[in-house]
DNA sequence: GGCCTTTATGCAACTAGTTGCAAAACAACG
DNA sequence: CGTTGTTTTGCAACTAGTTGCATAAAGGCC
């Protein structure tokens, strides 16, 4: 159920149209939101009928023609109260670690090389998200909307850092490991 | 696409009935992929249709009546393929992240005691690893069986470490901010 | 003008996961 | 023996996300 959400706060930070939406997506919020163009315009529809946002009155209404949304007072009061509520985390589903657990009783051959390749993309993204913080957070930058987003883009940073550690550690271990055990 | 595969190692654990799968996804395998019952029960029967399980000859299939399941050798071959396989990581979706974030936009009223909460769930969870992993993994259990289970568990305690520590930074930040901003 | 690519919007079908509920076997209680 | 509660299995409907494809406008190009 953030889906909706993840649109009305990047609407309030700025009303688009379903491809910059999209565009946005696969950048900033992207990196804990994902979404694909598809899912953004069914869900636009929706806010719209529900009365969350509106298309900015300047252009008619048309196929392949740009059509810009703005949040509705609506639209930020049920942000606000989602922000709010209280929600559960939801427990992880992670199948890469799935996988190392099952290549426990099958043996490891073959998995090596894949866990090279996200060691690579995760330090890549690591790489991606202090250049992001160096642009956008310099020292002083510090009002109060600043150092949330900060925040949150530390969380990145940080989750990135373990992960390419902790594949560090599981390559060292397996280069340790007997050849293509069935464990 | 991993629901099947979580099963299957599950299963050349230990043969087990639906009932006893459910236990063990709400404790060990569940720390990284979580299922329901229903999800396990329709999942076993697409796996026996597929001739990658089969029900223990035992006892006659009825409703209510315990059946346990273990694995065939196309089951095993399924999982060792799948492990092997290399899989893109799939994107992050954390909506706690996204609370912030809209945090920034609307006000952080409200979000404060449920990041508390979040660090007391944490905290728990991280204290949880904690003792398995003295149970589980004491000095010299070191066979490559063991050493690669240990890993698992040691990404969810670091994965845990990460979590509370942020979210320890995240309110120390909270308390520096000016009451009720909508920022 | 006709053709190709890019931009922009969107529908439909499918897959995976969640929620609500129920039915069959069994055990225990009086 | 009937009632009640627990264990075990499971169906059905719903929600969210993914994949594949279609349609329309606009701009470049020959």
């Amino acid at each position: 159920m953030s889906l909706p959400h993840a649109i009305l706060t990047a609407l309030l930070e700025k009303p688009s149209s379903g491809l910059e939406l999209t565009r946005r997506f696969d950048r900033s919020i992207g990196y804990f939101w994902s979404a694909t163009h598809q899912q953004i315009y069914r869900e636009l529809g929706k806010l719209e009928a529900e009365g969350h946002i509106r298309a900015l009155p300047s252009e008619q209404p048309a196929r392949g023609q740009k059509k810009s949304y703005e949040v509705l007072p609506a639209g930020r009061a049920e942000l606000a109260r989602w922000t709010a509520a209280s929600q559960d985390p939801k427990p992880h589903r992670d199948p890469l670690l799935l996988r190392l657990r099952a290549a426990a009783v099958v043996g490891t051959d073959g998995l090596e090389a894949d866990l090279r390749r996200h060691l690579e993309l995760h330090k890549r993204q690591l790489a991606d998200y202090e250049k992001i913080e160096q642009r956008d957070f310099p020292p002083g930058k510090d009002a109060p909307h600043d150092r949330i987003q900060h925040l949150v883009l530390r969380a990145g940073i940080d989750l990135e850092t373990f992960w390419t550690q902790w594949l560090t550690h599981a390559l060292e271990e397996f280069a340790e490991l007997p050849e293509s055990g069935t464990a």
